[in-house]
DNA sequence: TTGATATTGATAATGAGTTTCATTCGCTGT
DNA sequence: ACAGCGAATGAAACTCATTATCAATATCAA
């Protein structure tokens, strides 16, 4: 258990009024449901489920509140080539890979220290300084090899 | 020096006869200037570029060519997250990564056999059939770190 | 409570990419 | 060379994810 959802709604707290933004209900339901998910959301699906809690919600508000979520450190996104953005909790402070299965969508989060440090040993090989990266394997899961 | 451009038109050729398809012009004219480009471009770049031979050409026949060409194995889709993919020539056998600079868009193109290796392992680990990967990492190169 | 201003939701707009469809083109058989 | 059939093209409409606009509303510090 790393945060709660507590600990999560202060940070978000914290974040607005550094950035003289305001704490709203929306922004509270938003966040609170995100939380809640188990898998990888979009905007889009993470809308679909808010509309059910309050059917008035609107669409630009989901998608303006994932990118404040994104940048208070509380959400992440992830691309898998998808023509989506996917979000997942980033109250781990622990960076990690994604192992997708290409028939059936499930995902492994996977940390490999030897890939990261072998990482950091390319960028500084080209004199880079590293923002980012991004490591997604794309397979077939145990499950659909047999299906 | 892997292939020349009558190797790839071959290539093209071959691969569009045995799909029942057919050489156009407008074919032959998109794959030599893909080839001619320097810089991993978008089918929208390209587009552009190609306005100029060919002011009659269409969108989506660029569109569709890519895509064609991507099925041949004479380009590769690239996705720098930035909403639009980019191609580059296939024609080299070997697989790379990509370091790309986040401020000027440079782009190195490297290849590590440990993290290759290590990759397969992370996969074989969890009993997944390896398809595909990705390894971007965004950096700021050095020109831009001084600027 | 009030006022300044951030936020919202509806809606229009954008941008990448795809689909539709009537017209044109490429190829195969004559 | 020619006809005919199916593939290919370009224009335009469409999809889908996301962003911008804007009038109405909500938040919060004073």
């Amino acid at each position: 258990m790393s945060h709660n959802t507590k600990d999560i709604h202060s940070i978000f707290s914290q974040y607005l009024s550094e950035q003289n933004l305001r704490m709203t209900t929306q922004r509270e339901l938003i966040l609170k449901t995100f939380c809640k998910q188990k898998k990888h959301v979009t905007a889009e699906q993470l809308y679909e489920i808010l509309k059910k809690a309050d059917p008035t919600i609107g669409h630009a508000t989901v998608y303006r509140t994932m990118k404040l979520l994104t940048e208070a450190g509380i959400a992440r996104e992830l691309n898998f080539g998808e023509g989506s953005i996917r979000y997942e909790p980033d109250t781990s402070k622990e960076h990690h890979d994604h192992l997708v299965c290409v028939k059936c969508g499930e995902n492994i989060e996977f940390l490999d220290e030897e890939i990261e440090n072998l990482q950091k040993r390319v960028v500084s090989k080209y004199g880079y300084q590293l923002v980012d990266h991004s490591l997604n394997l794309y397979g077939i899961c145990p499950k659909c090899q047999k299906g």
